[in-house]
DNA sequence: CTCATGATTCAACGGTCGTTGAATTAGGTG
DNA sequence: CACCTAATTCAACGACCGTTGAATCATGAG
């Protein structure tokens, strides 16, 4: 039996929610649930609205999610463009330093969209793939500038296969960031924030060790990536 | 309006399907679509049964996604600990690049249970969270006991943190196996098949040469993951 | 043959999901 | 004030989900 139309307001409530709003809403949900398991009934509750207004906004889930992706991506771009300038004559190793700097400031705190982003690389719908591969290529074509400028300049040893080291080295970054923090606490008795900080200056210094042409020569100063040099 | 009864036949078909069967069909769609989403009438239907007959055999979904477990890893880690007896006098970096080829060869063919270990550690219940990190401790373990030796004989340079550095070994290896696939074809315009095994090697030499006492000694030939050599 | 038991299917339950259409309200404009 | 439009909510639809209980069949033992 259908109940009596109710007698609650039907209108907007007093807080207006906006479309930046409820992709910050539909971000942290999608970093607790991934993208399949968050549901537009949790992102509402989380926005603080209902699960119809996201319809106003956005035209499915899916473009929900692209849009986050259009949020995120082009400042990581950016500095990642402004750091491979050639002109910039800096040790390779420094620079490579802080392109992890990049990641962690603009990934770090958000375990969902890399999590996210990996999920949908190796099994998401095809044209996410494509969308997602499409920003990779371009955060990744950087780093492979910065490597072969190393390479160039004698830095770095020759033979090396640029595009399968940055491969290497952005790929077990975001594994540092994403589950080392998970495991450390059991396997490595630190607290997460710790695991981070050690995992990162680790890899580092063992991936240019690994890259390196003259692999024995000290390391330069790494600054904190707290400290305020690390923002450039 | 409920129909008749139907006058199809009830009983067992033709071809039982017995709890392994039922594991195969389970890893197939749990490769291709994770746990969460896959379905147990999606597993039923690659079984050719009922959904009901999976409630036959296990208690549900979950115990089901254990069993698998249960399946994939004792041989993965027996298989490590022979390689890890402290006997073995072979060099280190030959016995590193079997532990390459012994995930390799245990989950190579299998991106679902990969996706689905890492999936499950990062954001998964915290049962199955527990019980997996359960199993990886068991293989990691003996991956840092190889470390350990390989220090203890000179081979490899202290200071290295054997945990961290199996950490980057065998994580970065999960992910040449899983996302390189997925990226070399667009990327580096190579098969996925030679892309994992160009990335397995390339990732070898970068690790020792990033972990050796000696970085800049010639590595030993390294027997081809597909020959006879290469499975112990 | 009879019958017990194990294996399998059917149909349904309650729940959640993405999505939609209509109803409703707030705020600005004339 | 009246009116329009943008923003928001409600209620529902159909689909799929994990799970269950009862019914059915196959098979082997007595």
């Amino acid at each position: 039996m259908p109940r009596p139309p109710s007698n609650r307001p039907r209108g907007p409530k007093p807080q207006r929610v906006d479309a930046d709003q409820l992709l910050d809403a539909a971000q942290e949900v999608f970093a607790r649930e991934g993208l399949r398991a968050a549901s537009l009934r949790a992102i509402a509750r989380q926005a603080g609205c209902d699960p119809a207004l996201i319809y106003y906004h956005f035209d499915s889930k899916e473009a929900m999610f692209t849009a986050l992706l259009d949020r995120r991506f082009p400042p990581v771009i950016r500095e990642l463009t402004h750091l491979a300038d050639p002109s910039d004559a800096r040790p390779t190793v420094l620079r490579l330093w802080e392109v992890l700097g990049i990641y962690h400031r603009h990934l770090g705190g958000d375990p969902g969209i890399r999590s996210l982003v990996r999920g949908e690389i190796v099994r998401g719908t095809e044209g996410i793939q494509e969308l997602i591969q499409g920003r990779m290529a371009a955060a990744a074509t950087q780093v492979r500038n910065l490597l072969e400028q190393g390479i160039a300049r004698g830095e770095v040893r020759p033979g090396l296969h640029p595009l399968l080291a940055t491969f290497f080295f952005v790929k077990l970054h975001l594994e540092i960031l994403d589950v080392l923090p998970m495991v450390a606490p059991r396997f490595l008795n630190i607290s997460p924030e710790a695991a981070v900080r050690e995992g990162e200056r680790g890899w580092l210094e063992l991936f240019w060790r690994g890259i390196a042409a003259d692999p024995l020569a000290p390391l330069p100063p790494l600054p904190d990536s707290g400290s305020k040099e690390f923002r450039p």
